[in-house]
DNA sequence: TGCTGGATTGTAACTAGTTACTGAAACTAG
DNA sequence: CTAGTTTCAGTAACTAGTTACAATCCAGCA
């Protein structure tokens, strides 16, 4: 195992003082001659400069952190691809983390990210987490809370969200526009942006003289659990004489699944039954399925911004959602 | 902006040296009211220990680094959840780049990794960074270079990769086995997967008594390409007299624009044309598409236990793909 | 009471860099 | 020809930890 080069191996062969080195590498003051022989050398040893020491001095680290739930959704993947975009642009790199969902991890996470010194972190966790989170905003690492709003944030703490209640409202003018009166949607868990999409909806609904009964939606936390709630919801409506016409899930997460449990019982999409859902993916075009889309790729654009730029106070920025209008919904 | 406390900062609020507070933290020799006493000050003051100081010490970080040509692909997303499994359980993070598939961003990130001194290096870039991670991997960093053997690999420098002659074998056998006999090839580029998985398919289509000629495989490098690549290939196919009934795409990532292309053009899967392509992903259930999958999970596993587990000489993993037959074959 | 010894704890050197301060040339000006 | 200023490079202190070695403490034993 040959060992790394170090500044000193630099400085020794190149016949000057680690200080010159720095100063050549980093560009202070120095003899063109000297920093032509301190370059040399540099590339005679293959010499790579420690991160983890200039990050030491540094007080933090040139690496942004992101905490993820969930690595398979779409919408995260064009997030991180904005906060790549950032990153790169600004000579840092995104250390990513996965917590498949589960709060241990997240708070585990967010701590190994704070160990790490990380220059900024962007972060999809729950509540669980704020209390970390505060506290490295306070130490001065901004960072970013996608898709909750926090309240009482202190500076350097951030959020950016989706308008949830748009989202559900622009569903709901949609289908009532494709002429479907029977609402049936497929919701995963408590997360507060699931319920405002809901609320959006019921809403809007309300407002085109179409109620959303309670019992119209119904929650489903995992796929195994969708084909169960999707056959609650076509079994009320035909107890209630008024068939289901339309299918709103409110989670990109759990498109998939609500599609599949449509199709296998035979359900023609949208000759039966309309089906709306949240984010847009690639299949989505060649499926016909129409979407209400997040600009995720703005947002982690946003997000990177803010942990580059780290703006005084507390941003918490909103984005609005759009209708992707295809075929699912008839018309 | 508060401050952070440093260990110093413990060991005065605690009584103590930076020694014996070091050695609390690490599980060393000290009397019970000691530990009870540093413990007292670490959560008082809220001490969270610097990993970048720890990782100058120790010579490398904790974290393991990966670049991706290109996350959106569901097989890197897999072969990620692999490697973090891996990594968790060893209270390591995945520090993750994006290259975009830009030779350019592959060798800076690589660079980037290498400044970091992460503990091990999982990359799926081309020759261009071949330089850097054999130079890692002599430094005593662990380098997995994933979907390509390399020749000539030292101690440290590992490959997994697919078995891609066989991926094509079982893509012939299973066409020849619905009955079609004239295929057209969708291949991106000039990647030695690419060419492997298209010389395994055409030598065992030639076993079955089916020639597939040159002018019957089309280069796509964009999905942009796609659309014309399968037009000149069924225009080939009417002018021969022998018109396609299978279609073949080698790479996942290009799944969608050839589904769009044929379905675009009113061809129906299978009626029309047979379709298979290279990859699982989730919708691939629901639109009925066989594919031959790669153990995308089983590999980041493996990768991430090379790092973690550095065995001695260089190891050359070669996976064998599967054949998850749904309908778009027809049969 | 004094000695030996194991268990704790502290001191100081070390990791790989950066930078404030210092000193020595070299150049300019009177 | 000397004084003042600028330029350049080196010394040493600093970042936040770890650890080898030395010092101290108290117990057990003669």
């Amino acid at each position: 195992m040959v060992k790394r080069a170090t500044i000193g191996d630099v400085a020794a062969d190149a016949g000057v003082s680690t200080a010159t080195v720095s100063r050549v590498l980093n560009g202070g003051a120095v003899t063109e001659a000297t920093a032509a022989r301190v370059w040399e050398a540099v590339a005679r040893l293959e010499y790579t400069p420690n991160a983890l020491t200039k990050g030491v001095f540094a007080g933090h680290s040139s690496t942004i952190g992101v905490v993820i739930r969930d690595l398979s959704s779409p919408f995260y993947l064009d997030l991180i691809r904005g906060i790549d975009e950032v990153a790169s642009a600004n000579d840092s790199l995104v250390m990513l983390a996965n917590t498949f969902r589960r709060v241990d991890r997240e708070v585990a996470q967010v701590r190994a990210m704070d160990e790490q010194r990380v220059r900024g972190l962007i972060v999809t966790t729950g509540e669980a987490t704020d209390g970390r989170t505060r506290r490295m905003a306070e130490n001065g690492t901004p960072c970013v809370i996608i898709a909750r709003s926090v309240p009482d944030a202190p500076p350097g703490m951030h959020s950016i969200s989706l308008d949830n209640v748009e989202a559900g409202r622009l569903m709901a003018v949609h289908l009532a526009g494709c002429g479907r009166s029977s609402v049936g949607v497929v919701s995963s868990g408590g997360r507060m942006s699931q319920i405002e999409r809901t609320a959006g909806l019921r809403q809007a609904l309300a407002d085109l003289g179409l109620p959303l009964p309670e019992d119209a939606v119904t929650a489903a936390d995992t796929e195994a659990e969708v084909s169960g709630a999707v056959g609650r919801l076509l079994m009320r409506g035909r107890d209630r004489g008024a068939p289901l016409d339309a299918i709103v899930c409110t989670t990109g997460r759990l498109t998939v699944a609500v599609h599949t449990a449509l199709t296998a019982r035979g359900i023609a999409i949208p000759g039966d039954i309309a089906f709306v859902t949240m984010d847009d993916f690639p299949w989505a075009a060649a499926l016909g399925i129409t979407v209400v889309a997040q600009p995720s790729y703005q947002m982690g654009l946003k997000a990177g911004e803010l942990v580059v730029d780290r703006p005084s106070g507390p941003a918490e920025l909103v984005f609005a959602p759009t209708l992707v209008a295809r075929t699912s919904c008839g018309e």
